[in-house]
DNA sequence: TGTTTGGTTCGGTAAATTACGAACTAACTA
DNA sequence: TAGTTAGTTCGTAATTTACCGAACCAAACA
């Protein structure tokens, strides 16, 4: 493959693993995309005048997304020595970074089920009809167990990282 | 609890649950209020008059948002004979859908993934450097396992809800 | 036959999101 | 000290989203 071709490459993974993490990660446009080439750029990382002229953005936009993408953790940079610019790389931790928000919201999703389903309980009291409830607690009580088997499959897989990560 | 503590708690439970499922779903929040209220009516489900009063939305909304999420197979409705009106409730396989959602979407990521390792050996290939390549597949292998292994817990609870709803 | 019930469709709009350009700044350099 | 590099900030323009009202329609009913 000639370097054309492999530019060619690279520009359309920018562009499909773009849509991708925007849909996923619920990012705008263009934040997204300083994602991907980052992906694609490796621990090489890419500097701001790179991401401008790449993508084809303005200095201000870069400049907003690249702040609103370092807070929410998922891309850091680092420096050289006598190099003012700053190389931007995708965050390593993001995966942890990300398992952990999956978690939490698992969490928060669980607590809400069991408040509807003490609302639920009330109501079936209150009705008072045993052998027909108006509810029925089934869809709660399964997503509930979908929810901490999927919890604690993604914890197990977070433990392995976290190890993987200490050891090298 | 007497009737007006539980209207009450009920209001409070559809925001609440709204605004878990409009993050969640990315549904734009009158839809994810629909979503709620369907929840907390249970099998005996809410009309399109109920649902008009009850969020203190137009008809026109309700009904777009209706026809858009029962094709999104988020909720379905019966009928009753001698009576015209719909009573939607939520789809009992939403579950099944949802999780089918989830591994399609990963099995994208995946695909993705691979081809961006592609473009990437390519790349070390040619910088021809074996002992510091540009590119380490570190981040990609670990990911890849990360989603074989949630997409295998996913199916095996797919699994065994399926069997059990095949049961009764 | 006209009227009510149970909706659907379409055009428009307010609000939110996203990106932009111009002006500015802080640090370095010639 | 003038000029360049590497950005940041702020007001604004352009799009997109989310919702609404008015007009419309089909089935049932009186």
């Amino acid at each position: 493959m000639d370097q054309e071709e492999l530019k060619e490459v690279k520009e359309k993974l920018i562009e499909s693993l773009g849509v991708h993490i925007e849909k996923k990660d619920q990012l705008p446009p263009l934040a997204a995309r300083i994602v991907s080439t980052l992906v694609l750029t490796g621990k090489k990382g890419a500097t701001f005048e790179e991401l401008v002229s790449g993508l084809q953005a303005s200095k201000s936009t870069i400049s907003t997304h690249l702040t609103n993408l370092q807070h929410s953790k998922n891309i850091t940079y680092y420096t050289i020595c006598g190099d003012r610019k700053k190389y931007f790389t995708i965050n390593p931790n993001g995966m942890i970074v990300h398992m952990d928000a999956m978690l939490t919201t698992w969490e928060n999703e669980k607590q809400l089920h069991i408040e509807v389903m003490n609302y639920k309980k009330e109501i079936n009291k209150q009705h008072n009809a045993d052998d027909n409830p108006l509810f029925d607690m089934e869809f709660h009580t399964d997503y509930l167990n979908y929810l901490e088997q999927a919890s604690a499959s993604i914890k197990n897989i977070r433990e392995k990282l976290i190890a993987k990560t200490n050891k090298d």
